[in-house]
DNA sequence: GGATAATAGTTGAAAATGTAACTAACAAGG
DNA sequence: CCTTGTTAGTTACATTTTCAACTATTATCC
């Protein structure tokens, strides 16, 4: 007496996107994590700050749909371990500018680098039209 | 001065799935949260046995690639709610088989009643095309 | 100008997760 | 049988995450 007997687990897309997920995230975060020691949301403030240039919590937290406790304890760490640095904005006295250090944009060159490559890894397992395919479905779901 | 100036985080795989998937998740846990008040492992668990029926701990483990210690925890809670019952096995006492009671189905015609719809209504963003190529691509990775 | 509301970011406590050590039961080899 | 090793599941502890309250500053609007 099943109600729904067609209803199959495996293809829930929500489930199928979270194993995806979390099988690509934890093969790089190994790597990062032995490199670098860092925690995810640290490495993503830290790739913002590295491809997009100076910016605030608030924009990360936009940019990144990240919340901004876990942010602000992200630039916290990142701050004791001197990969960036805070300014006080001039016009708002609320807000700090966040820019990296040479150690930071060390550590972002070294894990950019290496995300490439895992990407590159990744991409290997699909065809071309596979791939590109993927891409385009996943932003649209990104963007909900 | 970047070292890898066409690094576009934005298409980094794992952070496409993993915004992808955070997103599709939030969307239904908003739905089952308010619905039941179960936790996502929970819910998994539940899944699992009103899909395929009774099973033990560990199996439910090797198919949803869940931790024991959640697995645990989450029977715990679904059984003081008296969504399943217990048993041990009479071949080997240390395993239980899991079953779910009358109150656990109903929960599960419910839930995954919903699934099925939350589904529908995220495969309606896509084109067909789009939809078949990410489900096999999603199965491609996470079956790493 | 001064009250009120909104915003950037921090912090503390509660909930959830992961890690590792643990108990109890089974399995295998002597 | 009895030591050694393995397995199912739980529990304790540390780390992370979430939620709510908080500070300091800016914006609104009467």
């Amino acid at each position: 007496m099943k109600t729904e007997p067609d209803f199959d687990l495996r293809q829930f897309l929500p489930y199928l996107l979270n194993q995806a997920a979390e099988q690509a995230s934890l093969g790089f975060q190994t790597l990062y994590k032995s490199r670098s020691g860092m925690l995810r949301t640290e490495w993503r403030v830290l790739f913002h700050l590295g491809r997009y240039g100076e910016m605030t919590a608030k924009e990360i937290c936009a940019r990144g749909r990240l919340h901004k406790t876990k942010v602000s304890r992200a630039v916290a760490k990142l701050e004791t371990r001197r990969f960036l640095q805070r300014h006080v904005s001039p016009e708002d006295k609320r807000a700090e500018h966040l820019k990296l250090t040479s150690a930071g944009l060390a550590a972002y060159a070294d894990l950019s680098a290496q995300a490439q490559e895992f990407d590159r890894k990744l991409t290997a397992k699909l065809t071309p039209a596979q791939d590109q395919a993927l891409r385009q479905a996943l932003q649209v779901l990104a963007k909900l």
